[in-house]
DNA sequence: TCTCATGCGCTA
DNA sequence: AGCGCATGAGAG
């Protein structure tokens, strides 16, 4: 070996657009690009990823080593090439890219070992556990879902001890991994063509749009062509949004293929390693995960599915914002494999695409079930008294759908118990001391909370300001108003709220969910929560209470967003045979969005919304980025994004502008809007700007295709 | 004169 | 980002 070799690259985690040398003193093996390395960086020893072996024009002056903690490359050559393209595409250190990608236990320096896992199963029929109640619940669990491993019993919410006490006592005992249960179902017309369409998984890249309305059985064709890659021993890998990621989903996938690897954010960082390297090595077949699991490495991977490929959670918002669905295709395309995308109300985005040719363009019209699809109306609800949020000619329709049998699900996107908290003697109102916006009233627990930044304050008994005890009032509407609205009004009738409060755990909304499952007549009322993933079957009206506040956004994608809300809530009424109504309280039923829908659906909608985009010069037809500055001082987040601006070249810009809720938790935010014909000046545009230092106390961040533009 | 806090610059 | 180091104010 020569001493010229004896030199390397690395990347470090540091907010740095450099990489650094540094020597490799005599002894230590020669790294190669993808290991990971740790050195001295700046008085402190970090783990770092070696980029080059022998860089040309290494830096002078050059550190030693002070380990190499791989023999390979420890991401393979495709995500090491994925973070490249990632790091430039959005101007994030390449350094704090392998940092993200790696997992947080391998990021440390943990050393990367598979360890075989063990399957626990029952190992009696009957137990009698009267005084262990927790044990008794394991017990009956691993009897009902077959052998699980020790994480996916934690998962399940059971701990480790509980376990420990069952197989001390014998009635647990290891045992073979789970078996497949289901058989597939019977395909519809449309599913099998849809199938047939995806074509041999084998002939490379291809990208596929799956455009099916709810209930159409787009998971059923996915799960056809899971099957066929699977079975040419190839893996798979599936994302899915944040919420949708739920038991139910992943047991259908167990159900069918055996084991089924998962990735979310909640996974502690060992079981998160765990998975990550057996994906690696080819021993995980298939991975159902949320964002982040799209930088998972594979040892053969024939399929990547991105399910409700229009979700907002695949674009992440801090830190690398990347888009894990734009990045999946990334990786289909370099990997010559092909990708199925998914959603009964694409993006825009993939849209275009699909109209351009990219995409082969599937369609699902009808549900799987052959019911009807729901009839959607609007409720003008001008002229009309509501209360609680409910206007009265709403009652009616809630009524008849009760007295018939049905179960009645309200759509509210606001939680709490009303927005807003005032005096009516002075004027006074419950505001934020931390950011520019008004504390929410919530009951149960009783309080003042502040959506944007948490803050909690307990609800005054009078008037902090004129000291009025008679005077303070709720103005508004969120989903606790409603509950308790609607359960004065049909006072016979069980009432369940599902939003981020009423559901902390996911046992209480398991619970909620079996009840609701018996079918009896019911109301629920919820949050985006209620939009995604669960089925309920027997809920035959689904009523919008608030679906306006959605027109009122600045951003250019609101009009996008509500209409997908819409139709996602829309497609949970009539699931099972009875003809579902779906019921839009407006005051403004003259509105594009609205009729749109519901003349023409939502193709027909985002045709016009396209339209509306391309005239405007607005994505997808052009690029976008968002240069985000935050800092205490409002002026000195704006005047730097004002000394940004001037040195822009290339692309137009607009701004900058305030975030409409200006300060969050005492920082005010501003934004500077860069759009351009096409993405290489784009791009050209902000490598002239990343990397400048910002001025004391600002922090700034690039944000390239921003799905919040406010 | 000493100690602690805050600010700045640098990382190979 | 996070660390060492320079600078500066307060206590004895």
């Amino acid at each position: 070996m020569t001493t010229g070799t004896r030199t390397v690259r690395v990347a470090m985690p540091a907010p740095l657009f450099s990489s650094f040398d540094y020597s490799v003193p005599d002894g230590m093996v020669v790294p190669v690009p993808g290991a990971r390395v740790r050195a001295d960086f700046s008085g402190r020893s970090l783990v770092g990823v070696c980029t080059d072996a022998d860089p040309p024009h290494a830096h002078e002056r050059l550190k030693p080593l002070t380990e190499v903690l791989d023999d390979h490359n420890c991401l393979g050559q495709e995500v090491f090439d994925l973070a490249t393209w990632l790091s430039e595409y959005y101007h994030h250190p390449l350094g704090e890219v392998l940092h993200t990608i790696l997992p947080t236990s391998a990021a440390r320096g943990a050393d990367l070992d598979v360890q075989p896992e063990t399957w626990w199963r029952t190992a009696v029929e009957e137990a009698r556990l009267e005084r262990a109640p927790r044990q008794r619940a394991l017990f009956d669990h691993l009897g009902r879902v077959g052998p699980r491993t020790a994480a996916e019993i934690r998962a399940a919410g059971f701990t480790t001890a509980m376990l420990d006490a069952l197989v001390g006592k014998g009635l647990v005992e290891a045992g073979d991994p789970e078996p497949v249960l289901d058989n597939p179902p019977t395909l519809t017309a449309e599913q099998v063509s849809a199938v047939e369409a995806l074509g041999e998984p084998s002939q490379g890249f291809s990208a596929t749009l799956i455009e099916g309305v709810t209930g159409s059985g787009k998971t059923e064709v996915y799960l056809r062509h899971i099957a066929r890659v699977l079975a040419s021993g190839r893996q798979v890998m599936v994302l899915v949004p944040e919420i949708a990621l739920t038991p139910q989903t992943l047991t259908r996938f167990k159900r069918r293929f055996g084991r089924t690897h998962v990735l979310h954010s909640n996974l502690a960082d060992g079981e998160r390693l765990q998975t990550w390297l057996k994906c690696r090595s080819g021993e995980a077949r298939i991975l159902v995960g949320t964002r982040s699991a799209v930088l998972t490495p594979f040892e053969d991977l024939g399929l990547i599915v991105v399910d409700e490929e229009h979700d907002g959670s695949f674009k992440q918002t801090e830190g690398l914002r990347y888009s894990a669905r734009d990045a999946a295709v990334k990786r289909a395309h370099a990997l010559g494999i092909p990708l199925i995308l998914g959603s009964a109300t694409p993006s825009l985005e993939s849209l275009l695409n699909a109209r351009r040719g990219r995409y082969r363009h599937v369609h699902l019209f009808t549900r799987a079930t052959g019911a009807p699809l729901p009839s959607l109306h609007v409720l003008d609800t001008r002229g009309h008294s509501t209360r609680d949020g409910i206007s009265n000619p709403l009652v009616h329709i809630i009524r008849r759908h009760i007295d018939a049998g049905g179960q009645v699900l309200v759509f509210l996107n606001r939680r709490g118990f009303a927005p807003t908290c005032l005096c009516t003697a002075c004027g006074w109102q419950a505001l934020c001391p931390r950011c520019d916006a008004r504390l929410t009233m919530h009951r149960t627990p009783a309080g003042l909370i502040c959506h944007h930044c948490g803050i909690r304050q307990p609800l005054p008994a009078q008037c902090p300001e004129c000291e009025n005890e008679a005077a303070l009032k709720a103005v508004g509407v969120g989903t606790q108003r409603t509950e308790q609205g609607l359960i004065e009004l049909f006072p016979g009738t069980p009432v369940y709220r599902i939003d981020r409060d009423s559901v902390r755990s996911q046992q209480r909304l398991e619970d909620h969910l079996a009840q609701i499952h018996t079918g009896e007549p019911a109301i629920l009322i919820g949050t985006q929560l209620l939009a995604k993933g669960h089925d309920f079957s027997n809920v035959t009206l689904v009523a919008t209470v608030n679906a306006d506040a959605g027109f009122l956004s600045a951003d250019f994608r609101a009009p996008e967003r509500t209409a997908q809300l819409i139709i996602q809530v829309a497609g949970r009424a009539g699931r099972a045979g009875k003809p579902g109504e779906v019921w839009i309280q407006s005051m403004q039923p003259d509105n594009p969005v609205l009729t749109s829908l519901i003349e023409t659906d939502y193709a027909g909608f985002a045709a016009v919304e396209l339209d509306v985009r391309e005239a405007a010069g607005l994505p997808p037809f052009r690029p976008m980025a968002l240069l985000r500055a935050e800092s205490e001082s409002s002026a000195a987040a704006a005047g730097f994004l004002q000394t940004l601006k001037q040195r822009v070249s290339g692309a137009e810009v607009y701004g900058p502008a305030p975030a409409p809720i200006t300060r969050v938790a005492n920082r005010h935010r501003h934004q500077l809007m860069l759009l351009a014909d096409d993405r290489g000046p784009l791009h050209s545009a902000i490598r002239r700007l990343r990397g400048t230092a910002a001025p004391r106390g600002v922090r700034w961040a690039i944000d390239v295709d921003p799905y919040d533009t406010f």
